[in-house]
DNA sequence: TTACAATATTCGCAAATTCTAATATCGCGA
DNA sequence: TCGCGATATTAGAATTTGCGAATATTGTAA
């Protein structure tokens, strides 16, 4: 099955979203280009495991970069990865107004009926 | 920082998303509910392990039930998460056009320039 | 060519995920 | 109440992921 291969795939893209540290590159990166060393002034994150973190999304083209001088600049990929990140911050938004445990480390299940 | 709550939730949802299993549901549920008999018999996959990722979307929003005598029918919770599911397979195939390495396990690296 | 600054990669380990097997719960009808 | 079918939960082993430490690479200027 080609569609078996296909959800594999996207997960693995899934996967690559599912880390704070690289949400908050992406979230970075949408206001516009930043070298690794801007990035890594800007967040509490040493420059090896930022390095990690975007050879993570340079191999899933979820970023690009740009070379100028000692410098690589990294920006995002493909616009429709800030839209897709916006969608799931409002599910999670709606997500915690109907039901607002999560917030405070209560981790009340979700019951079924 | 409030902030980094939010990544780490955020990062929550897209790990929710980053199971091929758990993707092939949230795609068949998109056509109409389904009860879990129903899904058992569509995927190749064992009865307690559907559960078990039913219990992880339910716990995150991302799948609500409706119980009718035995069976518990299972639907999406936000229209939300399709569009960021079609959004992320579109990022997915547009990386797949500029390099069709991946499809067969060439796993050659984004270089940097 | 040498030195240095910026960035990338490799390695090893703790923590998290995923799956199977076994067991438990829940709703209903006899 | 008892038994059964549908679904859920738990436990444990194997695999994967995230991170720090160490090391390598790349580009530039002296």
């Amino acid at each position: 099955m080609v569609e078996t291969q296909l959800y594999v795939l996207h997960a693995s893209i899934c996967q690559t979203l599912a880390n704070p540290k690289r949400l908050e590159i992406i979230d970075r990166l949408r206001k516009s280009e930043m070298s690794v060393m801007q990035l890594t002034e800007a967040m509490q994150i040493s420059q090896a495991n930022l390095s990690q973190h975007l050879a993570v999304m340079r191999q899933k083209g979820i970023v690009k970069t740009r070379r100028e001088g000692l410098n690589v600049y990294y920006q995002l990929g493909n616009p429709k990865i800030v839209q897709a990140c916006d969608l799931m911050r409002e599910v999670l938004l709606e997500h915690l107004e109907t039901g607002a445990e999560l917030v405070r480390g209560k981790q009340e299940k979700e019951s079924i009926p």
